[in-house]
DNA sequence: CACCTTTGTTCGACCCCCAAACTAAGTATT
DNA sequence: AATACTTAGTTTGGGGGTCGAACAAAGGTG
């Protein structure tokens, strides 16, 4: 890692733009203050950002006794990105501007079953769609880029290498895209988006360390050190649902075909069958959840075993990592209060020393627009990490 | 983060320094092709160094058509540092220098059950018998700091939280010798010490993503990403051998006190145990292993166990950390014949995609002395760190 | 109304790297 | 043996970044 006069001064208008966005609102002099910069530098970099217009003037902030100061803020209008998901029947979308506020949501279901070129066709008429819509409806706010989440393993340089959610392999998609589009398009793993966008507009603004667990259909992990994302040397760092989590030779089997895989004790599917084990009842997750808040013992039971196995998990994850916090999130958090208090006992009883005081257990309330803030900042971040090279 | 001048040219320093130290022998020309400096820096760079003593310029590099190059190396004997390693009766100690290369090694044995701060005595007595042979027998070689491993968590300023094999709480550590000696004092836990060396002198200066497993009395772990030691928020990182590896309420009691941790599987303890179970007889690990190799079925039986309870543990964490190598070292690799094979097994079996193929296993060959390049690297390391700014 | 405080700008100085020209010291060719 | 060519390392001038100090702007305070 080398540098020159132009690395210090990228480094640079990248810290200032961090310490505005994360701070919201904020003068010339207390960005000083905060990144250690001179006043004069603050004010050089302000300019060239006012200038890009990807900052404004904000009115001013009351004196303390001297001059006020002029608050500056990410113009948040600038620009636009498109987010979206892949899933096996169905396409969810959102533009969003550089704050991270929706715009719009889209919606697209498709045929189940298709090639990943069928399955691609369609889903480039329906990137085409909402880009032309777009442009027609806001045509100054540029859209600079696409950011898309995907159940599977996804390369550094955009090839899907194997998603068993949509059965494909080795397809190059961010290259087609790419070339399709004319735009920056940026593909991740969905469990990564998920921290990603925790660190970029969530609680993960405080951490440089901390996991990101996604219950539900699926059990998930995204990992942030450092305060950047773990992805692997292939790609495929985070796998904890398939982590061996019993040597018994009679565990469950999980649907990949090994068994004592965590997800075969602690997915919705698990939950689903040990509630069978114990009763002869078939019920849907959402059934099951909802004869538990009716007050079904053996529903109550089935989910606060679930929260029993993810507290092992998550102490394992800690006695590994020591990070600061631990965020849940997924769709079964719309279970939460059937499986926590379980979890965190659980938790509490497996972490070594004195961790499980230390770390943060923090659950995200349920939604559906989860996802959306994490491919957001998938595109945003990127196109913030090239900003300062915009116009030039 | 924020640079300037003073900072490129710190940066740069550092890449150049590190460069020469893995190429063992460069010329300035084959710097600047290597770093993507330009030759004009590399030469200043280089000058720098030259007048601190800090690398050697050593014989010709024979032409390929043009001018013949200068070859440039540490200057090993510049400086030295003081590595020790503090177990319960006993300190090692070796005295090393710059290339890692063991000038003397020393040895003491100290009464078990001290407290502290006896303990602390001995030790300083130790270290300053050490340095003051150092300073009489090689006046020309400075010693320029010290570098400690210890079983147990250590804070970031060096302060001892927890060690169990001493017995130890909330020791301030680096303070007290720090003042005692007058020189600059580093204190890691053995594994990541471990970890540490294996980045700056061995395999792991070919990765940037790898994992350390030391497998003995205890099982350890070190983790390296994006080549740092992850050390955790709380400095807790790599606690394997107590994560629980079965949920089964029989699964075996582990010294922790708790049930299904790794290392009630499979410790040197674990390993006996089993061997117990077995036959009714009580060995010791290395009486044990003398039976395997005389062809005992049953200490072979157990051995192999043993391996395929790491090669599961080992599987979870490549599915964890994707790494590019998993590097097994500690007194047990000198049974490695015995459960490679089987840890090899489990391993692919277990480890998600075809991540198995992709991850190099290394084993190291059984040293007394592995150690010592770990406590080394951790004194060295942080020297060269800060050599940009010596002799100023 | 004079003085103080704080913000933001301007300008000269410093210094680090780079590019290009130059010197040094070999090999290859004729 | 002379010349051309190649590669290594040095010297020099220029560009461009941040810094520090001085200055202008705009409010409060007594």
């Amino acid at each position: 890692m080398i540098g020159d006069n132009t690395f210090v001064k990228e480094m640079n208008y990248k810290t200032v733009l961090d310490t505005i966005r994360t701070q919201r609102s904020v003068s010339r002099a207390e960005l000083s203050r905060l990144t250690g910069l001179t006043r004069s530098t603050c004010s050089v970099i302000c300019d060239r950002m006012l200038t890009q217009g990807i900052i404004i003037e904000n009115g001013t902030i009351e004196s303390t006794g001297g001059r006020p100061s002029i608050a500056l803020q990410i113009n948040n209008r600038a620009a636009s990105v498109l987010g979206l998901k892949m899933m096996e029947g169905h396409i969810a979308a959102a533009t969003v501007d550089l704050g991270g506020n929706i715009i719009i949501k889209h919606s697209q279901s498709i045929e189940p079953d298709l090639s990943s070129d069928a399955y691609l066709k369609r889903f480039e008429a329906f990137v085409t769609a909402i880009i032309t819509q777009h442009n027609t409806a806001f045509p100054l706010i540029p859209m600079l880029g696409i950011g898309i989440g995907v159940g599977g393993r996804v390369s550094s340089d955009g090839v899907l290498l194997e998603s068993s959610v949509l059965g494909w392999r080795n397809v190059a998609l961010k290259q087609r895209l790419q070339e399709r589009f004319a735009l920056p398009v940026h593909i991740e793993n969905d469990v990564n988006t998920f921290a990603i966008g925790e660190k970029f507009f969530g609680s993960g603004q405080l951490f440089d360390n901390f996991l990101c667990l996604s219950v539900g259909e699926g059990i998930g992990l995204g990992i942030v050190v450092n305060g950047k994302l773990l992805a692997g040397s292939h790609h495929g760092a985070g796998e904890l649902g398939h982590t061996r989590v019993s040597y018994e030779p009679d565990s469950p089997r999980c649907a990949c075909g090994k068994r004592g895989c965590l997800e075969a004790f602690a997915s919705d599917a698990a939950v689903g069958q040990r509630y069978f084990a114990r009763t002869g009842k078939k019920l849907g997750i959402d059934a099951l959840l909802a004869a538990a808040e009716a007050g079904d013992e053996d529903a109550r039971t089935v989910f606060s075993q679930m929260g029993t196995y993810l507290g092992i998990a998550v102490s394992s994850l800690v006695n590994l990592f020591d990070p600061e916090a631990v965020i849940i999130g997924g769709e079964r958090t719309n279970a939460a209060s059937h499986f926590m208090k379980d979890l965190r006992r659980a938790f509490e009883e497996n972490t070594v020393y004195d961790l499980a005081r230390e770390v943060q257990l923090i659950v995200l309330e349920p939604s559906n627009d989860e996802w959306i803030r994490g491919v957001a900042a998938l595109a945003i971040g990127e196109f913030f990490s090239q900003a300062k090279r915009w116009g030039q």
